[in-house]
RNA sequence: CGGGAUGUGGCUCAGUUUGGUAGAGCGCUGCGUUCGGGACGCAGAGGCCGCAGGUUCAAAUCCUGUCAUCCCGACCA
């Protein structure tokens, strides 16, 4: 591709939307542009990067039995009505109504789209299992698009769905597709760990995310640092904490006169925070919950969520927490309270000794709290936000965190959509048996975002060659003359080995081609000027490598094929 | 959906407080000089100031409404 051709606008300067890397650096680039909040036009170059990661996605697809389809965006009403998702799905759902006045959606997953087709088709054991995919635009409404590619309102996704004969059948789907995203991220170059997840309102069922390691990630990944656990922070557990071994004290009431904070009360009574019961009031769909940690810990909400079977959880108000407890919030316990309102104790405060909990007095706390002693738990559980330092659950080496981007996810699904929408085969037997599925999701445009979190420095993006939207640019410095010709038969001859090459051909002084090249993010560039003119060699640099080799024009094609064949290997 | 902010040539912004008929830099076009890390000079093109009302002799500027975009939070099968 000739550069001077190329539908690239750059741009010198960072748009003043754009707020991540990822965003910031594909808009200045030439990658993407805005259309609209959370919807964007890939420009050539975003367009051949997403191609590349659908090749390696399909390649890996293809190769684990899966076969591609391509189902409608546009989905009529009736099927998320059978499902009982049109009015579960919420103001995510994309609608739509057509000139009959008839409901439809814009696809935000194809799980009933998918059951309908199926099930008109599959009638014997024999058919299964069946895996069917594919790749295109889904729509989410999302309340606060972000991020750019991030979190959009249209993405480009692949998504897969599994029907086996039973969950043993499911086991081996979930597995085969398990290590297909392991080779899939790979591949792509990215540095990524699988973590167990959160199943959300599906409950009961098994899933793992892939999170692509960076900063700039939404989601905790709590992991061990000497076992294989890993976690999404949203549920990621620590070790039971044994039992502390103290003598009882006998429950005292002290004063701490306008302490109000875990941190003020334990300056004040020169204790560590973790010697604090932290008492915390929750609106579970509109009942009061009263929720205990250790003083240094915080919630994790869904851990409490999941426990309390709920579908709302807030903060009561400081309006509820005065009429619960008579007392403001600085100062509130459970002790004493009345019978009516249920007390989870997470277990580090179920073990505790002589705590330090309110008083539900103003100015006022107790010492030598012992839970279950002096107040009443009805329940025990782990609520706690996992830390790193904590202890792995598994073997009980220190956990890490780390940030990330959930970039895909396994899922097992299990008859739920089966027998919300009538998806039976008939076994050997003749008996009518529900069919178990899976669904597989790979997030392609965020996949695309999230390597260029990765991969950047301060001048633009370095691409993985495996995605990289060309090989190699080639830089003449001089735009006529026999450097030119020599830097466009280089082009020619790279082109003929089959290497995605550009060939910045424009009218522009040296200094904004490379500028430029480091921008784009080329993985290879190879520079035709004044080591050409003196030595007859060519200047190939890595865009990751600080260092330029000098090679002459064979040695360099032969590089760069190296480079590639080593770049794109298979994992 | 709650809170905050911003809408002015393609991009980044000034001008709004104190109303008087639109500016800079970058980019773009042409010519010349320059030529290995975003050159310089000269000459140009390009904006009914998000939109709709209102106040006024006069509105980018004041008022009302509305739309859009971004950030924080909530939310995220």
């Amino acid at each position: 591709m000739r550069f001077s051709q190329m539908f690239s606008p750059t741009l010198r300067e960072t748009p003043a939307e754009a707020e991540v890397i990822s965003h910031k650096l594909l808009v200045r680039a030439g990658f993407i542009r805005k259309s609209s909040a959370g919807i964007y036009s890939y420009l050539p170059l975003g367009q051949r990067v997403l191609k590349k990661i659908e090749t390696i996605v399909r390649q890996e697809m293809d190769g684990s039995g899966s076969q591609e389809i391509m189902m409608p965006i546009l989905q009529p009403a009736e099927l998320w009505l059978e499902s009982g998702r049109w009015y579960v799905y919420g103001g995510e759902l994309m609608r739509l109504k057509d000139r009959h006045d008839r409901d439809f959606c814009l696809g935000p997953t194809h799980e009933e789209l998918i059951t309908a087709l199926v099930r008109d088709e599959l009638n014997s054991w024999r058919q299964l299992p069946l895996r069917l995919y594919q790749i295109q635009n889904k729509y989410r409404d999302e309340r606060r698009p972000r991020f750019g590619l991030m979190r959009g309102r249209e993405f480009v996704m692949k998504d897969l769905y599994s029907f086996d004969r039973d969950e043993a059948g499911l086991d081996i789907s979930y597995q085969e597709m398990f290590d297909a995203y392991v080779r899939v991220f790979s591949r792509c170059g990215l540095d990524f760990r699988s973590v167990e997840a959160d199943s959300g309102a599906i409950g009961g069922s098994f899933t793992h995310e892939f999170m692509v390691l960076a900063e700039s990630g939404e989601a905790e990944i709590i992991y061990c640092s000497a076992c294989s656990y890993a976690a999404d922070g949203e549920i990621a557990a620590a070790k039971m904490p044994s039992p502390q071994e103290a003598e009882e004290g006998e429950i005292t009431l002290v004063a701490t006169p306008g302490q109000e904070t875990i941190q003020e009360v334990a300056a004040y009574l020169q204790i560590p925070e973790s010697s604090l019961i932290k008492t915390l009031f929750y609106k579970a769909d509109g009942k009061i919950v009263c929720v205990l940690l250790r003083g240094d810990r915080s919630l994790n909400e869904i851990k409490l969520k999941n426990t309390l079977n709920c579908f709302e959880l807030d903060m009561a108000d400081h309006q509820d927490v005065l009429k619960i407890t008579g007392c403001q919030p600085g100062y509130v316990s459970p002790i004493g309270l009345t019978g009516s309102i249920p007390v989870y104790a997470d277990d580090e405060v179920r073990l505790m000794v002589n705590g330090v909990a309110g008083a539900n007095q103003k100015d006022y706390h107790f010492k030598n709290v012992k839970p279950g002693r002096d107040f009443k738990i009805d329940a025990t559980g782990d609520f706690r936000q996992v830390q790193a330092g904590d202890a792995c659950p598994k073997c009980g080496k220190k956990l890490n965190s780390a940030r990330g981007i959930e970039a895909g996810q396994v899922f097992k699904l299990g008859t739920k959509y089966s027998e919300k929408m009538n998806l039976y085969y008939t076994d050997e037997n003749g008996e009518k048996q529900l069919v178990v599925m899976g669904c597989y999701g790979i997030g392609v445009s965020r996949t695309l975002a999230a390597a260029v979190e990765q991969n950047y420095d301060k001048d633009g993006i370095i691409w993985p060659i495996a995605i990289a939207p060309y090989h190699v640019v080639v830089v003449p410095t001089a735009t006529d003359g026999e450097i030119f010709q020599t830097a466009m038969d280089l082009y020619e001859k790279l082109l003929g080995s089959g290497v995605e090459t550009v060939i910045d051909d424009r009218d522009e002084r040296a200094g904004v081609k490379f500028k430029d090249a480091d921008l784009i993010g080329y993985p290879i560039r190879i520079t035709v000027g004044k080591k050409w003119t003196e030595a007859g060699q060519f200047e190939l640099k890595q865009r990751r490598e600080k260092e330029a080799e000098l090679l002459t024009p064979q040695a360099a094609i032969e590089r760069v094929l190296s480079l590639i064949a080593a770049g794109t290997a298979s994992a």
